[in-house]
DNA sequence: CTTAGATTCAAACGGTCGTTTGATTCATCT
DNA sequence: AGATGAATCAAACGACCGTTTGAATCTAAG
């Protein structure tokens, strides 16, 4: 077994994650070194070995302790949605983009990680595609499922390239946000709340497509 | 002065450039050794710091064998839209497209480097930027130009965000093509440019939406 | 105070990285 | 045949990689 999972909010645990999260966001996996890390972090070198036992492990907790609480939340606003008599499909493009707005927002690492997120969509890597669809795999399948109901026009092989689309360009622009200058006259909040309703608009669109 | 270009097409140099691309695209930039580029290649280690000089120039070499023809075909095609007297967002977009649709059917290469582009658009390294944004971002901008005047609606803010979710879709989706499994009876050729016209009616649809 | 376990630490492990070297082979010319 | 420069080669360079070790330090219970 493993040292406990320690919670404390600044402990080397936590600390060598947030260090990992931003430096994976801005070099990628294999291009981010622990060494890199471990100093980022101000921990010693074997930390990430004695607290994750490898780097294939830390990338995956890295993953862990966001993605769970994304895809609850995800889960939760899809569960609100279903009980919408008129249900539309911009409510469920938003319970699918707010949680990620939110985790963006929510600090400079959770930025970070939607951008790490973006990579994963990226890398093609076997394992970690393999960890990320075990793990998370049916809150997608739970959106498919309530999309399907909403397109009936679209047969399932339709369905699938256009939500495959639509998945790349929100990952896509959700890791963007900083890319494209805010006016000086809204705050970084409201800046992203207009982004995020230009993507649902934008998406829906695009599902509707005749 | 380096050593003299060389267009045989199995020679030394154009064998590097195409295992690199097929590597870069599989592992990324980082994640391709030069050991394994030449392995692949079967040439010797060497050979890259011989006809290249660092791994870096190799990395943009691989990008400038394609996008010189890429994005003269591109510009190519925009000039015919601008003679068009009843030009469609379609018509744009699909000179966008095509192009990259048609490097990706020529050959396994062509494929690998699609993907490559994809991992360009994911990677933030600085000078890869740089290098792209110096030798191609003129074309984007004559693009841009074609929309901002077939979208008179849309003020420059609005316009820009959707551009970058465009070029963010149809970047991911292209260089997925392979992930979602074509239909028996339709060839390779026949599926890819169902996904083109897909692509063109799904990003024509984000891009008019009230 | 003592002790046991959890954690941190400096140092080193073997391996791989990008790059360089100097000798050797090859092709081309007089 | 001999000379010349391009191309290839095996080998090695120092740097950095992920990981392991064993001793030092901290923490908390007896």
């Amino acid at each position: 077994m493993g040292p406990p999972v320690d919670l404390t909010p600044f402990s080397t645990r936590q600390r060598i994650l947030g260090a990992a999260e931003e430096l994976f966001a801005r070099h990628g996996f294999a291009g981010a070194s622990l060494r890199q890390v471990t100093a980022s972090a101000k921990v010693n070198l074997a930390a990430v070995n004695y607290h994750f036992g490898s780097k294939e492990n830390l990338i995956e907790e890295v993953f862990r302790r966001r993605l769970d609480e994304l895809n609850a939340r995800r889960t939760e606003l899809l569960a609100q949605c279903r009980e919408r008599v008129d249900l539309s499909l911009e409510d469920v493009l938003d319970a699918f983009v707010r949680p990620a707005l939110e985790l963006s927002l929510s600090d400079a690492g959770g930025a970070a990680f939607v951008r790490v997120l973006a990579r994963a969509y990226a890398e093609h890597d076997e394992r970690l595609r393999r960890f990320l669809s075990d793990n998370y795999g049916h809150v997608l399948k739970e959106f498919a499922v309530v999309f399907a109901r909403l397109l009936p026009q679209l047969d399932k092989e339709e369905l699938y390239w256009r939500l495959d689309i639509v998945s790349g360009a929100l990952t896509y622009a959700m890791a963007d946000f900083g890319v494209l200058k805010r006016r000086g006259d809204v705050s970084e909040q409201e800046h992203r709340e207009r982004t995020a309703s230009h993507l649902i608009r934008f998406a829906a669109a695009g599902l509707r497509a005749a």
